[in-house]
DNA sequence: AGAGATCAAGTAAACGTTTACTTGATTTAT
DNA sequence: ATAAATCAAGTAAACGTTTACTTGATCTCT
């Protein structure tokens, strides 16, 4: 790739003209401009973005850090994320820790080295330690979907309570009175927000309710709701409804139901959370809390980009509001 | 973020030794080794890749371009090159173009820009003029899964020929008479091969074959199938079986033709192309033809980093095996 | 003991930009 | 007509590294 030294030299001006001409700052006459304009024509000239982010100390590069990019809701966050800050001419450095701790830190590590100007996180939640580099730096931050204690920074969640406060109320409202619930336990302020709205639905209706919990930690979600829900319909006294936390979990489990020939929603009830595009076009399709995905990814981009231009560091938490989606999968249990 | 210069001060040495102890390049004494790390640790110093890349004149950053990042064979494919290009020590810069030929373009220009050592493409097609700037800036680059003609680099494919061969001979051998078989039109290469495999398996076995080709350009492609099965299965004459040419296609088939209370494989056959992980949770399980995935981000990866240390440029096409995944979604045809 | 070799550590140039400052020509005002 | 103002274009410093080259002390050998 040729310099701007280069086209300086074949345009037969300086540098500064080069420049100038490139980012349009300063008049430059009109016949140094078209010369200037050819000589990049023809040398096929792109100016290096590291040269200039060096001399300016702003690369126009955001770090994106998300757990598991092999997981539709973090792959289309990250992707409604790199969508907004590319519109904004921001380049975003999307990694997947994979939700492992130390994969997780040598990522924050290279941001630092990469002087990334700003951060968007789904933390794994392994230890708070492993973001604490970004924070000392002063590097912007805002959080996604999970947070954790003890960091004031910008936030951006669903509102997950809520969600699986509805979620849990259909169930009841159709009848079901045993319901098992099955969740990951990673990182799980998510996942113990939505329990706490399951909670909180029980607490309302009162009585005569059967629930289990089982949350587990494997990696691969299909199979974790497939395992379990084996498990759990195999057993003597089998629930009649199952509230996944996850739809991936969900998927799993009505592929265990098949396997059992239980056919859903008739011999059981499965309600997902996400609402990711396969969920309708699952068989039966599936009933799920909505939650703004694409509308996550926006609002935290915004809220990083907003943070550069404010000279207040302000902290806000935004929480975005999900929706009951009622589709095939959930129905009256049995009588 | 603290600079060499201010570790020197702070270690009072000289920036070329703290230079050599980050790099590990020429002797320096213990006890300036140990001022050194201290300084380093208490001013909490990462070097900057920025300001070493400028001087070395290499990134160590490669680009990787997607067609569509919201699918799943290709940002399993994405996150396998990150995989193994983060092992080798290398960033990858992740993008997805949407097939879309001007966002293409605009992501080569910002590789260029950004100075990237190298990149793994998949090309939307739909103009090889976007990649030109690449080839003529002579950035190392390999091409996986679809082909450019006129394009002589690296390249990477499964063998879709004899995967369509060897899926259109599972269903002939089934007993099928009367096919429909439905794909995308976007950047139609890989599709054309695997055109071409199902009239090989066709011209070999003969006949009376009834077959019809639906292809498309929507984006979505669970809709996509869900649109062309829904039309395709209403008709006077159905087919008994449908070839999917995506996995995430042959899912939207399925979701019409249970919404036609039509049961797979009992009613209708369908088999997919990809194996995407969810191919194997689905209901029924989907029969499909794998293509080795990660296998092919591994391999892209491995191609374009041993292309920096050849000083000879040679140009290799890989070509790897597919293989044919029977599973609940495929049967004889009722009688 | 003294000359040459060895080598640890420092100095400064270079990578490719941006921009404050300088320069010298042209315009404006008296 | 001349001094001041304006302004287009150029010069050079700075951003944070790496590394060729320099320096000066210590070691080795006769």
């Amino acid at each position: 790739m040729a310099t701007m030294k280069q086209v300086a030299k074949a345009a037969n001006v300086s540098i500064a003209t080069v420049s100038r001409v490139i980012n349009k700052t300063g008049y430059v006459s009109p016949d140094l401009e078209v010369r200037v304009q050819e000589a990049m024509d023809k040398l096929a000239y792109l100016p290096s973005s590291l040269a200039r982010s060096l001399r300016m100390q702003e690369t126009r590069t955001i770090g994106v850090l998300i757990p598991q990019l092999n997981q539709p809701f973090f792959s289309t966050l990250a992707f409604a994320i790199e969508k907004s800050l590319f519109a904004q001419d921001y380049r975003a450095l999307i990694c997947s820790a994979e939700e492992d701790g130390d994969k997780e830190r040598s990522y924050v590590d290279m941001f630092l080295r990469q002087r990334v100007d700003g951060v968007v996180v789904v933390p794994t939640g392994h230890s708070s330690q492993t973001l604490l580099p970004l924070m000392n730096n002063g590097t912007p931050m805002v959080m996604v979907d999970r947070y954790l204690k003890g960091f004031t920074v910008n936030q951006v969640f669903s509102d997950n309570v809520s969600g699986a406060y509805q979620g849990m109320r259909h169930l009841l409202e159709l009848g079901h009175r045993r319901i098992s619930v099955i969740g990951t336990s990673h990182y799980s302020e998510p996942m113990n927000d939505r329990l706490k709205g399951i909670d909180r639905a029980l607490a309302e209706h009162g009585g005569d309710i059967v629930i289990e919990h089982f949350m587990s930690d494997t990696l691969q979600h299909f199979e974790m709701g497939y395992d379990t829900a084996k498990q759990v319909l195999t057993r003597d006294s089998r629930p009649t409804a199952i509230f996944a936390l996850m739809d991936v979990i969900a998927i799993g489990i009505m592929h265990a139901a098949a396997e059992l020939h239980m056919s859903i929603p008739h011999d059981l009830s499965v309600i997902g959370f996400d609402d990711i595009p396969l969920s309708s076009f699952s068989i039966p399709t599936l009933t799920t809390v909505a939650q703004p995905i694409y509308e996550m990814g926006e609002v935290a981009a915004g809220l990083l980009l907003k943070s550069f231009s404010d000279d207040v560091v302000t902290v806000e938490t935004i929480t975005l509001d999900t929706q009951l989606m009622i589709r095939q999968s959930t129905a009256s249990p049995q009588t």
